[in-house]
DNA sequence: CTGTTACCGAAGACA
DNA sequence: TGTCTTCGGTAACA
């Protein structure tokens, strides 16, 4: 998509009296759509703090009662947490982390979670993850009166507890995402993400290896967000979603990326409109069936490549989803034999690609 | 060692 | 455009 240089030029001169041409008209509406994609404070306070209170319920009941999630930690990952989410803070991602360490190599017979060990070592997602089910069920239950109107949803082929909290003061309904997560901190993080993660030009080779030594996640979650491990009920699928928080927090190449007055980079607002674009084509009935393969980590994943290997924040001006779609091939940013596009058929991608085309050639009518 | 606090950055609100 | 505010993250502190 090529409208993030337009789209700067218009932020900074936005308010200049200039004679309206075309680029002007789409620029405006571009800015227009941002603005209106904006989570409104008063409402992200009311729901950060409806998930602030059952998410600090739920972890004191597991550390209390669960003996392996003695140690769970707290990382609030997804778009909410990156700043990206757009319309309504409806949804939160939370993962529940259990730090997995060499002593369970060691003295597998001593550790909290041995009793979850398959014979070939490896550690059985279904057993825990029915325990966590069940644990969440009853901090949810002991919750106070207020909180009443929160139910646990089972979403198919989603092994996340995905809790629904109507709030009061405003009657709309949010979803919170727990995530089953092990945190492996090991001297670097497995062989088949080797050829991905390709920063180096974007963030530099000293970052990259920086980010490297953080600890990576196994995670039960989403189909196309990561890369089984293991087929069939026990899968977990490795998950950095940290990374890409924290990438998208440095989004800029350079240090002072958004510190220079008068100079704004516009990833974070190209994600946002990609994603809106591909909500807004999701919406409509008569196409939400070829879309329905598409999902916002598409939207993302499309930005960290664009990313990648523009390098130059000033350079970075296309985000060419659609020639990936033309392709059928998408890889997973991190894992690069993995391609996110391969459940979506070769049609779908075609009908997608050419929606956007059309809406590149029509000045994104869908967003007026 | 653990829980609290204080500070800082991001971004929305508004004059 | 600059300032104020809230939320989230983290490091220092008790």
């Amino acid at each position: 998509l090529q409208y993030s240089d337009r789209q700067k030029n218009c932020a900074e001169k936005a308010t200049a009296m200039r004679g309206l041409s075309i680029d002007d008209t789409l620029g405006k509406l571009l800015m227009a759509t941002i603005d209106k994609l904006k989570i409104k404070k008063s409402e992200r306070s009311n729901a950060s703090s409806c998930v602030n209170n059952i998410t600090a319920k739920v972890v004191t009941h597991l550390k209390q009662n669960v003996n392996w999630c003695k140690d769970i930690e707290r990382l609030r990952t997804g778009s909410y947490y990156e700043n990206v989410k757009i319309c309504e803070p409806d949804e939160f991602d939370v993962m529940r982390s259990i730090p997995v360490d060499v002593a369970l190599k060691r003295h597998p017979n001593k550790h909290a979670l041995h009793r979850f060990l398959n014979e070939d070592k490896t550690i059985q997602a279904s057993e825990m993850l029915s325990e966590f089910r069940d644990a969440v069920k009853e901090a949810v239950q002991k919750l106070p009166c207020r909180s009443k109107q929160t139910c646990i949803k089972k979403k198919p082929r989603c092994p996340a507890v995905t809790l629904e909290v109507k709030m009061e003061e405003n009657g709309k309904t949010i979803s919170i995402d727990f995530v089953l997560g092990l945190k492996v901190h090991r001297a670097s993080w497995p062989d088949f993400t080797k050829d991905g993660f390709k920063i180096e030009t974007w963030l530099g080779k000293k970052e990259k290896a920086n980010m490297k030594h953080r600890p990576f996640y196994l995670v039960s979650k989403y189909e196309g967000k990561g890369h089984a491990e293991h087929d069939g009920t026990d899968a977990w699928r490795i998950s950095f979603s940290h990374v890409e928080k924290e990438i998208l927090k440095r989004h800029g190449h350079s240090k002072t990326c958004c510190e220079d007055v008068g100079y704004k980079c516009c990833q974070k607002e190209c994600l946002k409109l990609l994603k809106y674009l591909l909500q807004q084509l999701k919406e409509d009935d008569s196409k939400s069936r070829k879309m329905s393969k598409f999902c916002s980590y598409h939207a993302k994943t499309t930005l960290l490549h664009a990313c990648a290997t523009r390098g130059t924040d000033s350079k970075w001006h296309t985000v060419n989803f659609v020639q990936h779609l033309r392709k059928c091939h998408l890889p997973n940013f991190f894992i690069p034999s993995h391609n996110l596009l391969r459940q979506a058929s070769p049609s779908s991608c075609d009908f997608l690609a050419n929606e956007i085309e059309f809406q590149l050639n029509n000045n994104f009518l869908i967003f007026s």
